[in-house]
DNA sequence: AGCACGCCGACT
DNA sequence: GTCGGCGTGCTC
């Protein structure tokens, strides 16, 4: 007897779904779907008892579960991937190589009103006009008010937009009024922000500067070949950099192209920007913080239509889809903020190369200060290595100078001979800047009779004494407490303040310098509204004035009447546990300086230290970033760290201590017994975090480095592997850090 | 991550 | 008697 079989194939949808899981869901499709759904576009599916938006990866005939065990996809919410396939595919590449499931990591490539479900289009009022057929009289002379209304509705028969109507004086009522009689109508409008024909628009706003031998050698560079390369510009401060790529860029909105650019997170100042409004004429959009979700997804399908043509943020902007891309550009590509520190942990910079890659255009990064792995990149030969080494205008560069504190008496941190050089340039009419990178007014309270210190309860450290506005501060959890009165052991009165932050600092100075304004620049002294534009503003007038402050000085602020900066603890990092602390300290260093003379002016550096003859520092100082980078280089191969081997950090935290601790370790464990480790890979821990509790959180990391990256990765996935299995896995968080850059 | 299910304490 | 605490387990 023959059998006949009947065969349904069924099309599969395989759905990234924004959960935690690894994996990617299957559905079937639904018949009125088939051929309609494609990869990058939203699907709305069933995901236990919820309804959610996922985004199609593939369609498939075949799936790893029967179409029973499969529930049918709802709807598609886009007739064309929302996803470009530029966006698609770098964000699923950076989910496998940063180990963070791909759905969530689609996600975050999303505005966020477009993770919501709502339509790619731009924001859309309702406008009101009057109908065909109104007329005045249609209406009784008695309403007047309608009738008034009716006449608005009629001069503008474009429409007007309900807030309009509102700010002339009519309410909601008296135009539903009209309605109701059909004499108005509501339609919406979408507008489109800006209208922008390529071609012979005019660009510039501002003639460009001219540029010197060196920086049109490097714009050259850049531009040719117009196809996919990476440039790693290195110049001092005030070299130029900025005029270059402002001209690159010129360039490129020549030929109709859009420019992205990435700064840290603390660079998209309205300064920033301005820079850019003032020099081109075309639409330049920001995508920072501060937006709105409209803004941010208006602002997203400018750049996805091509009508915004600069395009400016911070980290996250490098998942911004282009339609014409011509050029990216990292700005001071060595800061740390380009790493996301938690959740999804990508470099913006390392994605930008894959990105610029991928779409055939050129990459620029600038810095006065490399990141090691740039440098090792740029010395290979894999980047292109250009240099400004004259400063623009006449302007000098700094002259260091060490300060043996060795002994000294210091006063809130600082040495009886700084405090002589400040008066010495503050008498000559200038500005001094006093770097300290650490907030408040003392790093710790000590009871002097039994020597116990005020710790926070939550975490392995110092509370942070603050005296304006007066509290205890924790600056690992953000615990906050009253100045006790006592010591919590021995109930001694005699609590005193040990080392100095910047409000210390601050204080010291206004008592010795009565006369001359100080201002205090940190996270602080800066939360309220304009606090900083109002304290830039008085530096600007030129007046001599000290400022005391944290890395917010640092960075991207001109201040041409500096002539002396101070660096009260250049030592702070230089036998730190990380093994950047050193690559860190010098590029702080060095952007501190760079604030020093920056006009006609010349300009001195000071910098307190316990160790003047430390090499490294020697390095720096009478040979230059380059040369130290480069012993530092050196080191960092004969110890097998990166730039030279790579890092993966499996970190785990747990309420209990122990926790986390355990669980990495029979991780470990269970991958050594069953398994051989791939070549080229090295474990160390589990060991506690280098700051066991923090948050209330004991904490536990394992590093793994490797010599090759798919050997690195493939241990990796064994990891993945076995932390799903593991029964411990919901007793702690945990997570992978491919490449950290700290091991806090 | 959500959300449901499930089994123990103080409340309208 | 039930509301709700959060431990445990699942999501195509």
């Amino acid at each position: 007897m023959q059998l006949s079989i009947l065969m349904v194939f069924y099309v599969i949808l395989r759905v990234a779904i924004p959960s935690p899981l690894h994996k990617l869901f299957d559905y079937l499709c639904p018949v009125e779907l088939e051929g309609l759904a494609k990869p990058g576009m939203r699907i709305k599916v069933p995901f236990g008892s919820r309804e959610i938006i996922g985004i199609v990866i593939d369609t498939d005939v075949h799936s790893d579960y029967s179409s029973k065990q499969l529930k049918t996809a709802l709807m598609l919410l886009d007739a064309d991937p929302v996803l470009d396939a530029t966006q698609f595919w770098l964000a699923r590449w950076a989910a496998h190589y940063y180990f963070y499931p791909e759905g969530e990591a689609l996600q975050q490539a999303l505005p966020v009103l477009l993770r919501k479900g709502q339509e790619p289009t731009f924001a859309h009022a309702t406008l009101w006009r009057a109908t065909a057929h109104a007329t005045l009289s249609s209406l009784a002379t008695s309403a007047k008010r309608q009738r008034e209304l009716l006449e608005l509705l009629l001069r503008n028969p474009q429409g007007v937009s309900t807030e309009a109507i509102k700010i002339e004086g009519f309410s909601t009522p008296l135009l539903k009024a009209l309605a109701d009689k059909h004499l108005a109508e509501s339609f919406a409008s979408h507008p489109r922000p800006y209208q922008f024909a390529t071609g012979s628009e005019t660009i510039l706003k501002e003639a460009p500067l001219t540029l010197n031998e060196e920086q049109a050698s490097a714009l050259y560079s850049l531009l040719n070949p117009s196809h996919f390369h990476t440039l790693l510009l290195e110049g001092i401060t005030g070299s130029g950099k900025t005029e270059v790529y402002l001209q690159a860029i010129e360039a490129i909105l020549k030929v109709g192209k859009q420019a992205l650019i990435l700064v840290p997170e603390i660079g998209l100042t309205p300064q920033t920007l301005s820079r850019f409004k003032a020099r081109f004429q075309v639409p330049v959009m920001a995508l920072h913080s501060g937006l709105t979700d409209r803004q941010r997804l208006d602002a997203w399908l400018m750049a996805r239509d091509g009508s915004a043509r600069i395009l400016i943020g911070t980290r996250s902007a490098i998942f911004t889809p282009m339609k014409n891309p011509g050029i990216i550009i990292v700005d001071e590509e060595h800061d740390p903020s380009f790493k996301q520190q938690e959740g999804f942990r990508y470099h913006a910079r390392d994605l930008a190369v894959l990105r610029a890659k991928k779409e055939d255009i050129p990459l620029l990064l600038t810095t006065a200060t490399p990141s090691l792995e740039s440098l090792h990149n740029a010395l290979d030969g894999r980047y292109q290595h250009l240099h400004l080494r004259q400063r623009a205008g006449n302007a000098s560069a700094p002259k260091f100078k060490f300060l043996d504190i060795r002994g000294e008496a210091l006063q809130a941190g600082m040495a009886p001979e700084l405090i002589h050089h400040i008066r010495q340039h503050l008498s000559a009419q200038t500005q001094v800047l006093i770097f300290l990178n650490r907030r408040g007014f003392s790093p710790s309270l000590i009871c002097h009779d039994c020597g116990a210190v005020n710790e926070c309860t939550r975490c392995d450290a110092r509370m942070t004494l603050h005296r304006s506005p007066a509290h205890m501060h924790c600056h690992h959890c953000d615990r906050q407490t009253p100045i006790p009165k006592r010591c919590h052991q021995c109930h001694s009165e005699d609590l005193r303040p040990s080392g100095a932050g910047t409000e210390r600092t601050e204080e010291q100075l206004k008592s010795l310098f009565p006369n001359i304004p100080v201002l205090r620049i940190d996270r602080d002294s800066t939360s309220r509204k304009h606090a900083l534009e109002n304290m830039m503003k008085q530096i600007h007038t030129g007046q001599p004035c000290i400022m005391i402050g944290t890395q917010m000085l640092a960075k991207g602020h001109h201040f041409p009447r500096v002539t002396l900066v101070a660096v009260l603890d250049a030592d702070a990092g230089l036998f730190s546990a990380d093994f950047r602390g050193m690559e860190k300290t010098a590029q702080l260093i060095l952007q501190v300086a760079g604030r020093a003379g920056r006009a006609e002016l010349s300009g001195e550096v000071l910098l307190q230290t316990h160790h003047p003859d430390h090499p490294m520092l020697a390095a720096l100082v009478t040979q230059g970033y380059e040369a130290f980078a480069k012993s530092e280089l050196v080191l960092r191969q004969g110890a097998g760290l990166p730039p030279f081997h790579h890092h993966a950090l499996i970190r785990a935290e747990a309420s209990r201590q122990g926790w986390a601790e355990a669980f990495l370790r029979s991780i470990r464990e269970a991958i050594e017994t069953h398994l051989s480790l791939p070549p080229g890979n090295h474990w160390s821990g589990p060991f506690p975090s280098p700051m066991e509790k923090r948050a209330g959180l004991f904490r536990s990391q394992m590093l793994i480095q490797g010599r090759e990256r798919r050997h690195l990765h493939t241990l990796l996935r064994m990891i993945m592997q076995e932390v799903e299995h593991n029964p411990m896995k919901n007793k702690v968080r945990w997570s992978i850090d491919v490449d950290p850059i700290d091991s806090y």
